[in-house]
DNA sequence: TGGTGATCATAC
DNA sequence: GTATGATCACCA
């Protein structure tokens, strides 16, 4: 094969024309493209996946917090499918806010911000395939409807409201519509600054957001209706 | 058995 | 510690 060359993808449909290559392929096709070793499993390489895309799709925003496709105002977003075609896993959004969030907006936030246009790209994930079997499904561009965006805003509203009283610890993934808060840190020893019920100052777990299955579900379902 | 709480790798 | 990328693993 040619020498493998990063594409730098400058519009929407050149983006979609990559997606659309590399759909069906087998991770292990597209690590050997850039000469990547496929690990034997994800335990220790969780994020495997979703790096060995961005390199073959070209991101530019590496750990910055900016959206994967700068220039084009797009987050790669990989999503494991069980045997069922179904999301396994919830999907990361970003950091939940634990201090300086006093007086943010919704249209402020992380999430909508992330959320504005993202793209889902469909892996297998059954745990018979080896991992180097699994295949790239077909990768889709997206946007929140107007009714997501209200229910998103809500679950949002809500856990904000609970952190900025000094309830950070009462918050558990049971909460929530569409989004969820969970512990996202190195291990539970890990902590940072936030809001203690006193309203004072106090250590804590660091806490992301994430999409429930329910809906990362629910909206492969509509893009993939009668499909 | 699936969802919640915990954890893994890596760059800076 | 923060950010990026996520999946693991246990227990209700």
């Amino acid at each position: 094969m040619s020498q493998f060359i990063r594409p730098l993808p400058e519009s929407e449909a050149e983006l979609l024309s990559l997606t659309q290559d590399i759909a069906g392929r087998s991770l292990s096709e597209l690590a050997q493209r850039i000469n990547w070793v496929v690990p034997p499993d994800l335990k220790h390489n969780k994020g495997w996946i979703g790096q060995l895309l961005e390199c073959i799709l070209g991101t530019t925003a590496g750990n910055l917090s900016e959206p994967d496709f700068q220039h084009l105002g797009i987050e790669l977003k990989t999503i494991p499918l069980s045997a069922e075609n179904k999301a396994k896993e919830t999907t990361y959004v970003c950091t939940v806010p634990l201090l300086e969030h006093i007086g943010l907006q919704w249209e402020n936030s992380c999430v909508f911000k992330k959320l504005q246009k993202v793209l889902w790209l469909p892996i297998e994930a059954d745990p018979t395939l080896e991992l180097g079997q699994r295949k790239v499904g077909q990768g889709f561009l997206w946007s929140p409807s107007e009714d997501e965006l209200d229910i998103l805003q809500t679950d949002w509203e809500e856990f904000m409201e609970l952190i900025s009283l000094g309830q950070v610890e009462t918050i558990t993934a049971h909460l929530g519509e569409y989004l969820q808060i969970r512990p996202k840190a190195a291990n539970a020893s890990v902590v940072t600054t936030g809001i203690g019920n006193n309203g004072l100052r106090k250590q804590t777990l660091p806490r992301g957001f994430y999409l429930r299955t329910l809906f990362t579900n629910q909206i492969l379902q509509s893009q993939f209706v009668g499909y």
